[in-house]
DNA sequence: AAAGATATGTAAAACGTTTTACTAAAATTT
DNA sequence: AAATTTTAGTAAAACGTTTTACATATCTTT
């Protein structure tokens, strides 16, 4: 029923006898030097007042600015990139940005049309995990200066850019090394075949756990298409058939762990009597699973953290144009029933 | 390097020597019977060579409307709604339409906050699955009939408004007949102590189920902030303490399942031979778990089409401000090994 | 041929801001 | 007391649309 109107600048300017100049000035703290304290208490007491809000779509239309910061995850319902996004809008809004989230589906065709939809929306930054094959359009993106580009989860070794990511190496090395430390003999890594830093990261750590433990490396690198693929689980069990010796397993995804543990599970493989098994990135899943799994995991509150505010100091843009924000942290090994294989020695 | 300069509606009338308004009636497809075909094409032909793209903003200005939806679902970063909102996205991208997720957390103030932010923003359609006690809210902003407003997974019986549901009645009555047709002769219901309408419509199915089966029901029904805490657990360890006889467990969220099969975990209890299971909501948890979970799942993608398509319509607003959608959508019983309790008879 | 109808088009206001360039008065300096 | 600076404030343009009200030319009817 009572259809409250909103009350713009012009409303305050006649009811208070002050022009929109002064009102505007004294809303966006301009007023210092400029008007006098009484003209400002009396503007801001009535603003408090009647709830004046101004209005979005005429502040972008003027400043060219949305407020509004993109976050094109690869999969927005995957539970890691969610819980990143849902951190990241608390942050987010509380500094007067809002946020929109898209999946990129790790396909090139529709992040490139996501990218250029969003530029004809004006938005002020995109925060991005990039499929694969992507770093000449994001070359291009970053060249072009219109927003800010920030990315995650993936970066580009021969490209200067912002990124907020995991210590791949160091995670991948830690969680082989306990793996071996448990009593593993023949460690084998599962990962993705993708030319993602992170990928590429994750492996060299393994090799580099293992170098000295065993005679060679034991990898299958599986396209995204097969993550969760039966294809990808044949694949998997056929691995295992050719290498007998195989007593322990590295995934370098939470979505390759699953798909290979369905895998043993096809297979009656006792977890961690015939082979140990640890994972990157947590889920509840891997807590309740019989044996629980032992994680890699992300530092989901740290990461978003840092991607959120790297991303509004790049849009203040104290430092000029060229600012570039980096950072990577470290994840956490979490150890539980999977790699217990000591224990039983 | 190449900032390119947006063309606006100016530009091209400048370089057609076309008016503004002209432009804008073909853009806007009102020139039919107004302007001749041929100029027409030429705008058109234009238009289309230099990718013309309107100013979302300028738009919005002018007509109040944003092209926005909000869903604001209880947890976005909870694998059911996160599905949903992805299948919505994509849909209502299609139609012109952006959408803006958010959390309530169940928090009524985080809910009231929220609408009133997005109302800011003058956002035209919220999906919403409101918090508990929140009815008064609901029915203020259907009121004012400012945006279209509809509601998910929740509804109140006693006011007339959009909704798009899941048959919770029947769901949960299917679900407790089936543990029945399993052997249990003592089916126990954990679920939520909430005005939600679905859950005490889940918690009406499962009585309907063993009205006929066992002398009296049997249920716990534990507070939002306990369903997936220790102490809620606790709580469903001793609800099995004092009803030694239970070998039959119906959970109305897998939140509760997740953590009730922790609880089980912890106090060894057998599945399905000592307990059977079945619970709401499908997640790759229960396929993967030993043993697997049946559970009643929920129709994810018709729910979201239906959600979204619902919206669209009632923003076309064809049948006047008063029109309402309202669907109730079927689950499906996925049986797996919890509930297999028959085969060992 | 005058009157009316139709076809084709346009001028200009409005949406609500931000910001540049200005004014007028008061205070300070010379 | 004149010149200068500071203080306190404002007018008006601009952002890019949509839409109302109007204008002109052409066609049709009488």
């Amino acid at each position: 029923m009572k259809k409250k109107q909103r009350v713009s600048i012009k409303d305050i300017s006649t009811e208070l006898g002050i022009s929109i100049t002064t009102i505007s000035f004294i809303i966006n703290k301009k007023a210092k030097n400029r008007i006098s304290d009484e003209v400002i208490k009396k503007v801001e007491d009535y603003i408090k007042k009647v709830g004046y809000k101004p209005n979005t779509s005429a502040q972008t239309l003027r400043t060219g600015k949305t407020k509004t910061i993109v976050f094109m995850a690869e999969d927005i319902s995957d539970p890691f990139f969610s819980a990143v996004a849902k951190e990241m809008e608390e942050i987010a809004y509380k500094n007067g940005y809002k946020m929109i989230y898209c999946s990129t589906e790790n396909d090139k065709e529709r992040a490139s049309e996501l990218i250029s939809l969003f530029q004809d929306r004006q938005v002020d930054a995109f925060i991005i995990t990039p499929p694969e094959n992507f770093q000449q359009e994001i070359q291009e993106l970053i060249a072009q200066k219109n927003e800010v580009v920030m990315l995650f989860d993936r970066r580009y070794t021969t490209t200067d850019h912002s990124y907020v990511i995991l210590n791949n190496f160091n995670g991948a090395k830690t969680a082989a090394e306990k793996l071996i430390a448990s009593g593993c003999l023949n460690v084998a890594y599962v990962g993705l075949a993708s030319d993602f830093s992170c990928m590429s990261e994750r492996l060299e750590g393994y090799k580099d756990a293992i170098k000295n433990h065993q005679s060679q490396p034991i990898s299958l690198l599986l396209p995204f298409k097969d993550v969760k693929s039966k294809a990808g689980r044949t694949q998997f069990k056929n691995l295992l058939d050719q290498h007998k010796n195989i007593d322990g397993i590295l995934f370098a995804t939470n979505g390759l762990a699953i798909n290979g543990l369905k895998g043993l599970k096809e297979l009656n493989k006792k977890i961690p009597d015939e082979l140990a098994v640890i994972t990157f990135d947590d889920r509840d899943l891997f807590e309740l699973h019989s044996p629980s799994i032992s994680v890699l995991s992300q530092p989901v509150p740290a990461l978003a953290t840092e991607l959120i505010k790297g991303t509004l100091q790049l849009l203040k843009g104290k430092n000029g144009p060229n600012e570039t924000f980096q950072k990577i942290l470290p994840g956490k090994l979490i150890t539980r029933d999977s790699c217990n294989l000591g224990v039983y020695d």
